[in-house]
DNA sequence: TCGTATGCTAAACATTTGTTCAACCAAGCG
DNA sequence: CGCTTGGTTGAACAAATGTTTAGCATACGA
């Protein structure tokens, strides 16, 4: 503890960071009742040496929410709102993709801890919903959107459609032969959303007979 | 325990059944790490009961798993799919939102299945999708859909559409003052749902300016 | 009535859990 | 060189874990 900068935590060099990001990845494969001697064999460490880092479980718990955190809050740093609104609500759904989808591990991280009310789960959705909400008031000022009755839950179906193929990958998965996170795949989805966020799936009876009469 | 019917497993009248519901409320909250001894507290009896009556921890999971799913699949017996399209397209989200919402402690299990990679998740998850497909299908045969260019993705995304709340409820719940599965905000979701998936929600250029030239 | 199967408990068992502790090693520095 | 400091380990510990076992009560059939 002698000489540390004073910028970040602390020394960040090998172990330490080799212990959080096994416990990253069996936090997310295996929960959070997985043992210290498991993510310790999964670092090629000792028990102990966990400990000695973190204090006890629950500290290395919050240090991969943190780092986890971290790094989602800089990806969302490098995103712009500050589209025209067509571009906007195309590739919404593009880079969100990129930023929630792009390592396994986290995605299966940020899986477990969204169902759980952790505070970093609550963190992670409400920062996600900011993003959104954003987005969805510019496109507002764009007039981008259609005019609603129940506008309140467009933020959250937009989150559902988003981070649907994130949270039930593990069903998902199951029925195709490639990662649905496959870019191939991810960009049929992306264009398939794009699809329903602008014009629905149901047809009706407006649809079905275009008239001039009905507004 | 004189008199059983030889229909079902076996005597499920008092303990055993208090047991399996014990455990289905604290795996849902908990998790499956929660312990046999606090499962047997929740269920007033002792740990070696619990054991006694389904083998072992594992047991316990798979009679709990097989309850939820005989629940649901029940439930979907009583969802006809005979429906005017217009009307099947109306109700598909409220019928949804019954069937899977009804019981907080079933929605949190569910939740729970449907993140880890289990069986019982699988099932659960096919059999929506299966009825969702049963729903689109009709659908499609009545004119009631649009033509899209990417349709492999609908019923997945009807899927998020109508699972998003479920799924992300801890972390929604936090933004609402009364519970988001009370009836009166069930209805505005479903509203609001039908909506979406009837119109999207972007405006585009073919919306602003409506012209007849272009298909 | 006896015998026996069943629901159930309390205590004990072996294992695993998170955590502590004493010691060791390597590096930096006087 | 000696001395300190921090990373690291292996063994140890107390608590909690899933499970077993012996025994108890009760109810039913013979």
């Amino acid at each position: 503890m002698t000489l540390r900068s004073p910028t970040v935590q602390d020394s960040d060099l090998s172990a330490r960071t080799k212990i959080r990001e096994a416990a990253l990845s069996l936090f997310g494969t295996e929960g959070f009742a997985v043992s210290v001697r498991a993510i310790a064999d999964a670092a090629g460490c000792s028990p102990g040496l966990v400990i000695h880092h973190f204090g006890n479980k629950e500290g290395l718990r919050e240090a991969v929410d943190q780092s986890v955190m971290d790094m989602l809050l800089q990806r969302f740093e490098g995103i712009s709102t500050e589209l025209p609104a067509d571009e906007l609500s195309r590739t919404m759904g593009d880079v969100f993709s990129d930023v929630i989808g792009a390592s396994p591990v986290v995605r299966q991280y940020i899986r477990r801890s969204l169902l759980e009310a952790t505070p970093v789960s609550q963190t992670i959705f409400d920062e996600l919903l900011a993003l959104i909400n954003a987005s969805l008031g510019q496109l507002q000022r764009a007039g981008g959107l259609r005019e609603s009755s129940e506008p309140q839950w467009r933020p959250y179906q937009l989150l559902f459609v988003m981070l649907g193929t994130l949270l039930l990958e593990p069903a998902i998965q199951n029925h195709f032969d490639q990662s649905v996170y496959e870019p191939d795949l991810r960009r049929v989805r992306t264009a398939a959303n794009y699809d329903l966020l602008s014009h629905g799936m149901f047809r009706t009876s407006a649809d079905a007979a275009p008239k001039r009469s009905k507004s």
